[in-house]
DNA sequence: GCAAATCATCAGTGCCACTGACAATCAGTC
DNA sequence: GACTGATTGTCAGTGGCACTGATGATTTGC
């Protein structure tokens, strides 16, 4: 591959974000879990217990894709469903000891993986680093204003 | 959803990629094609003609994945293959007048993203910014070493 | 001239995220 | 208390995306 794309901020952000996903599932392989997996625990570990909708709006993910990881995680008994006794529609959603475990180690090296992966960046540098995609990533919603169409602008071509 | 995720790296490039991309297909949006296309048309209009899998190959992507997206762009009417004189097993892919007319166009929406992706920047902060993901993109390959294992560190769970 | 490598293609698979439907349950209203 | 509408979890189906593996055509090396 060359360089034709390597400036361009959507490849960028893409590979960056391939590369850490990779290191992080490697270095969680050998706990049984994926990267996914671990963040679902660790929304879990939370002081309320949480609801698998509570999980999922927490995660950012569809209520039905929370079944789905509910179902993996609690097939590795690192999780258990309850019927809430105060509105038994729900499912709460509760970390075994030996999912308390497994969060605890994969948070260690999730931690590890975070470090090596900012290694090369002086401090200052991995600070603003994440302060930046803290913002880059908070914008949702906002709207981009479409200058080509706001100011007319956009060509048409052919 | 709330906070607890929001310091992670992983969800941070993810989320931040989500947004980008998704400015990107808006601003492409009434050009009728979409980032990727828009990525391939770059890697395209090059001095050398390329096969599909030179393509491939600078757009990172695989072999059986760039049939897919010559088959969309042809269809369009914005590239064309021809089978290479020099070696007849070879597609050349090529640009059609108008493929070079929705590149041109493409590019300017896009630049326009990217300026405003950034627009909350200081130009030292987003120089930075992307100096720092292209290194981050780039050591695709190399391995991070897993302290856990090497170290002797691992601990079971349970 | 023949075996091995290369290229484009296609079918199949897996992952992820979503939509739409359904049953169970809850909340508010009359 | 019964009815209506909303909420929650579940499941089936769909679509995007990327990969593996197989196939056929062609080229290259010996």
């Amino acid at each position: 591959m060359a360089e034709l794309l390597t400036s361009r901020l959507g490849y960028l952000l893409k590979h960056a974000q391939l590369n850490f996903s990779q290191s992080g599932a490697r270095a969680l392989e050998s706990l049984g879990i994926n990267g996914r997996q671990l963040a679902v625990l660790v929304v879990l570990d939370a002081a309320e217990p949480l609801s698998q909708l509570d999980a999922a709006n927490e995660l950012g993910v569809d209520r039905t894709t929370m079944v789905a990881l509910v179902d993996e995680l609690e097939a590795k008994g690192l999780v258990e469903r309850r019927r809430s006794p105060d509105d038994r529609r729900k499912n709460i959603v509760e970390l075994t000891a030996h999912g308390k475990n497994t969060l605890a180690e994969g948070e260690r090296r999730h931690q590890e993986t975070e470090k090596t992966f900012l290694a090369d960046l002086t401090p200052i540098e991995a600070d603003l680093f994440v302060r930046i995609l803290k913002k880059l990533a908070a914008d949702a919603e906002a709207p981009v204003d479409q200058p080509e169409t706001a100011t007319g602008k956009e060509k048409k071509v052919d």
